[in-house]
RNA sequence: GGCCCCGUCGUCUAGCGGCCUAGGACGCCGCCCUCUCAAGGCGGUAACGCCGGUUCAAAUCCGGUCGGGGCUACCA
């Protein structure tokens, strides 16, 4: 049997990182397995549902290099991979279970299905609707007839319980009084996700259902359906889900939970990949660090925690600075570039790139996202403004000022411009002057980089240029005086 | 309330009856390196929720309890 596996986002929403990892631990079973990694959108609730998180969902698995086999935009054997344009076949199916008795027509009315549950929830009883209210089968065919509205449920066979292995959790078990007759078909005629999901599942040929715990419980309802409609049920796996950092269901008050945010963050999606894979899933091992390959070799659904996971930024991005640390320094110069233009208003010319590449491998080992490159090499190609703190804290200082005049006087009179050069000189300077490194090269730093943070001083100084470097120096040494 | 799931350092986890005086990673703290900040090196901090039981032996098995989470819609 070959494995069929789907990751099924509704787009009511943007490609979040508890979707991500669903649809990454689905891409890893599908590859260990040599199966089928199948891409749907469960589009029933056309309300909530828009183009721009349609577009977001498969921007967010193209980021993360998960590539699907079939499915939206990728084609395959069914006609259509979208919900929204499946209506009849979901139909079809509810018209034939009420013709053969596995579901009814529900006349129920929103009051009476509330004071049921109300009633029963007091009671301590289950409040799962069992379908007492409707009228015997011909005459719910009669009002139907008539035009009456009604809504289709399934009809869940009591007593009776209904019992899975899941991969994850292992063997879960559900009596049926706890489940509800759930409407499949609305009295609009579209269908409810039970319906439209299970159908796809059937007819799709998927293998695994590999989903948020969210779903265990309605998953008595998904076998049921199957069972009804004379299909093999597949295989489940409930992931467990992601909590925030205060143990609560991740949400947006936690700060980011959209993969595009982490993205336009500066994050790298193969540390977003690996940080998301081990949230719930270890090969085994202390290894840490794992790429995709590795990921894919190892993974195994049966060894997946059935604990829910924090989302922990913190190792994110150590985890995203060593893979920063990782890349070949022509990549990170590439990566970097747009945002150095973008935060300057205006592209770089090559001269401009050839100093970035010059000091990128000394920003790259100190980066942890992309996206604090920027502020950090500006001074090379703009104006500086000082850090008002770095400015208060450094040039302030006894000793600030000769060492900005005597760095000023030094540079000057260096012969063969170049980093050497520039750090002989310098060292010269403080030693004529008797001053410490960190004593004297801090005013330095401001003086040419505008804060007291910056990459290292003589490949900042070589890089910037004797004349750019002296004529800085002056100014900060005219602001002090 | 009912049903279902879960419970090892602050966080992610290893552990599947003796190898555990519980291992790794992030974080945090200290030291070293050092022109700042990082990175790196070294060291440290810190956990089996609780109570019973089974067993020669339990983090590992069983029961209970407490705690957390999910579902309980004509949302998904």
């Amino acid at each position: 049997m070959t494995v069929r596996v789907r990751f099924a986002p509704s787009p009511t929403g943007y490609l979040h990182v508890g979707g991500g990892r669903t649809a990454l631990y689905n891409y890893l079973f599908a590859r260990g397995q040599g199966g089928t990694f199948i891409l749907r959108s469960d589009d029933t609730d056309e309300a909530r549902s828009t183009e721009e998180f349609r577009a977001d969902i498969l921007d967010g698995l193209r980021w993360l290099g998960l590539e699907w086999d079939e499915g939206i935009e990728a084609g395959g054997p069914m006609e259509s991979y979208r919900q929204s344009e499946r209506l009849r076949r979901y139909q079809d199916v509810a018209a034939q279970l009420v013709a053969s008795g596995r579901a009814y027509y529900s006349f129920a009315t929103p009051d009476q299905l509330d004071e049921f549950r109300k009633e029963a929830q007091a009671e301590g009883r289950s409040p799962a609707y069992d379908g007492r209210f409707e009228p015997d089968p011909a005459e719910a065919a009669a009002r139907v007839a008539a035009g009456e509205p009604a809504t289709v449920r399934f009809a869940v066979p009591r007593p009776g319980e209904t019992s899975f292995e899941d991969v994850v959790r292992g063997t879960v078990t559900f009596d049926h009084v706890q489940v509800d007759d759930f409407v499949i078909l609305r009295s609009n005629g579209t269908p409810t996700y039970h319906l439209a999901s299970t159908v796809d599942d059937v007819d799709f040929g998927i293998t695994h259902v590999v989903r948020g715990e969210d779903l265990l419980s309605s998953t008595p309802k998904h076998i049921l359906l199957t069972e009804a409609m004379e299909a093999e049920r597949a295989t489940y796996a409930h992931l467990s889900l992601l909590m925030g950092p205060d143990g609560k269901k991740l949400s947006k008050r936690h700060g980011h939970t959209a993969i595009k945010a982490y993205r336009e963050e500066g994050y790298l999606p193969e540390a977003v990949l690996n940080y998301l894979a081990l949230l719930g899933w270890s090969p085994g091992d202390d290894d840490t660090l794992i790429a995709v390959d590795g990921m894919i070799d190892r993974f195994d659904l049966s060894t997946v925690s059935k604990n829910p996971a924090i989302f922990d930024t913190d190792k994110l991005q150590w985890m995203n600075g060593v893979y920063i640390r990782e890349m070949p320094s022509e990549a990170f110069v590439v990566a970097v570039q747009p945002g150095v233009e973008e935060h300057l208003g205006r592209s770089l010319d090559d001269e401009e790139v050839a100093t970035l590449a010059e000091i990128a491998p000394l920003v790259q080992e100190r980066t942890k996202l992309l996206t604090e490159v920027p502020p950090q090499v500006a001074f090379l190609f703009a104006d500086i403004e000082y850090d008002e703190n770095s400015w208060d804290k450094v040039m302030t200082k006894e000793g600030a000022a000769a060492a900005v005049a005597g760095a000023a006087e030094w540079l000057s009179d260096v012969d063969y411009w170049s980093i050497e050069a520039v750090e002989t000189a310098l060292r010269a300077m403080l030693e004529e002057l008797e001053m410490s490194a960190r004593k004297g090269f801090q005013p330095l730093r401001v003086a040419i980089s505008g804060s007291s943070v910056s990459p290292p001083l003589f490949e900042s100084i070589a890089a910037l240029g004797r004349e750019e470097s002296v004529a800085r120096l002056g100014r900060a040494l005219e602001l002090m005086t």
